[in-house]
DNA sequence: GCCTGGCACTCTGGCTGTGCGAGTGCCAGT
DNA sequence: ACTGGCACTCGCACAGCCAGAGTGCCAGGC
């Protein structure tokens, strides 16, 4: 029916104009600004319909539309195309995300670079580390009975933890240890390490049971507690931007829940690295994130997520224009975090 | 002169209703609310001369007073003591950051604490490399021509850096490495490392001078360049509390400036650890942070400032308060990183 | 049957004018 | 040197008003 699609036409018209002017539209300005074919008057109709169905809303009476949530979710699932990003803006993020020396500077880089690029809050959550594989664990003795464990990973994370003994250690003792643990554990996905330790515990040299089992303890600490899953957030700056009209209240409770970090990755959880995943307004089932929509994906290299990243920003956003610029940036992040 | 000491008591009077109220102080309401002695008409002729000296300004005719910077700068420099913490806020700082299992878990702890006790936004800073020492230097091999450099600091921080050699690497190259490495650069300080390096050059054993040189330009690299000095802030949701007043226009050019970290380093590098350091408005010299002061004290053990930390607010803040917090969170965490 | 132009209606936002209250500065008196 | 009194100045809040934008509905045309 040429009818429902001049609708979904309409709903397009509403939300393009919507998000860039700000200004809530009403049938006059669309018939001038879109090319639908039909007088003011018809789309006053469609919209009568397509308000009914839930997709628009008037703030006020005899104020224009505005997109409902259930509005942006119909745009974002069926009527945007992810638009490419210019040449100009790829080689943009070669540029900045070149050149970084570790995991902390690449990670940094890119929720700058992010937040640039979208003009939104930009989130990037740190290789999980439950994906991550051992590439080295390091002992280093820091008096005679306390010892400092430093575990890296294949993404370049770098864990630490201090670890006093019972009876003091002498050094050949150490160097053993090294060797007996990265022995064991070198290669091994961080998430499979746990069962790893009973087995090091028989295979090990007698003399060297005692310290294994104690710094195993708090290797398993280290390794398996997932509490430690940090986020890098930037470019909170552009929730300032157009506040009032976006956040109605005010930006606090928004700015609490990304400092809180647990909403936010209880979102990244979610991710995978193949689809976008778009998370508008009430649909984050959270109070402080009402009239925020959330924009991420995985990175990592193809067959597994090491971490998400994503953008934050007022449900009335440039969703194809988001949506592209994460997932660009994602890729690059797995290309860098892959080679390295 | 009995006379000018009143005036200094009738600046301070103002200075702390206006912190607590919000409001311009009138003559009246200080005469009711203060023990001054004298009526309200006395207390006029005092503000105008505290505004001909330029304490306090009146945002219109027929407001009450409000003071200026270098009201603030009077009340800090000679009006207040700094008010110790109760003993229930010294047990919620030891509670909260003991536990911590390492540099960034403290860091992040403090930040958080800070945040809360004194409802501002919070900086610390991670401690300066330049004035950190060696603890251990690790090398890994990632591949044949590929090695990990490890960096571990008497603070606890871990820098790593990727170096690829010119010409394959064997293992007990590697090893070799490790140990000369150790033992050149254990226990000193990076800013003397620098000197360190032509020696070591001289020393190592004809067959590693080749990799040591190429390490070595690496190592330099990571220690002398003080660009990666890092900042933790949290709390920025404080700034959105009573934002429209605080801040006359919006919050963003603060939290820009905050994002880009290079104006808050550049305040921390002049902090010590002996003395909390105020800087109020436009003492700052930087637009973004007109009406804003930053309270900051350098932490670490007696000797020399490791790193700062410290609270930026509005100009009208809670100077005592905030500056017995933000000292007494400093020496908590010196304290941490000294026996770690 | 769908689209269109016209019309009456509603509601918000901005503007103006007014009165009130708070606060000041000055002056004369103690 | 301090105090009480007094006239004056503004900002703010409130009410009333007007204009503009947008809608819903209806009757007529293709």
């Amino acid at each position: 029916m040429a009818h429902d699609e001049r609708r979904l036409e309409v709903l397009r018209a509403i939300v393009q104009d919507y998000v860039s002017t700000n200004d809530p539209v009403g049938s006059k300005a669309l018939s001038e600004r879109h090319d639908l074919g039909v007088s003011p008057a018809t789309i006053r109709n469609d919209m009568a319909v397509l308000e009914e169905q839930g997709y628009i809303a008037q703030p006020h009476t005899s104020a224009g539309r505005v997109p409902t949530d259930k509005g942006y979710r119909l745009f974002v699932d069926r009527l945007s195309a992810v638009k490419p990003l210019s040449v100009a803006e790829r080689r943009a993020i070669e540029r900045f995300l070149d050149g970084a020396v570790d995991l902390h500077d690449v990670l940094s880089r890119s929720v700058r670079l992010l937040a640039q690029l979208t003009r939104q809050v930009a989130v990037v959550q740190y290789p999980t580390l439950s994906r991550s594989a051992v590439r080295h664990l390091e002992v280093v003795q820091l008096a005679a009975a306390r010892l400092m464990l430093v575990l890296i990973t294949d993404t370049g994370r770098v864990e630490q933890r201090v670890v006093d003994t019972p009876v003091d250690v002498d050094a050949t003792a150490v160097a053993e240890l090294r060797t007996v643990l990265n022995c064991a554990f070198v290669g091994v996905r961080l998430v499979d390490a746990g069962d790893k330790v009973p087995d090091l515990l028989e295979t090990a040299p007698p003399q060297l049971r005692g310290l294994v089992a104690t710094v195993s303890a708090t290797l398993m600490e280290t390794l398996v507690e997932p509490s430690e899953d940090r986020l890098v957030i930037g470019g909170t700056a552009n929730l300032a931007r157009g506040s009032a009209l976006d956040f109605p209240g005010s930006l606090r409770p928004l700015l609490e829940a990304l400092e809180e970090q647990v909403v936010v990755l209880r979102l990244m959880s979610q991710v995978d690295a193949s689809t976008v995943l778009v998370r508008i307004g009430e649909e984050n089932a959270h109070e402080a994130l009402t009239g925020a929509s959330f924009v991420s994906v995985g990175y990592g290299s193809d067959d597994r997520a090491l971490g998400g990243l994503g953008v934050v920003g007022p449900t009335r956003m440039d969703y194809p224009m988001n949506m592209a610029a994460v997932r660009a940036v994602a890729r690059y992040v797995g290309h860098l975090l892959a080679e390295s």
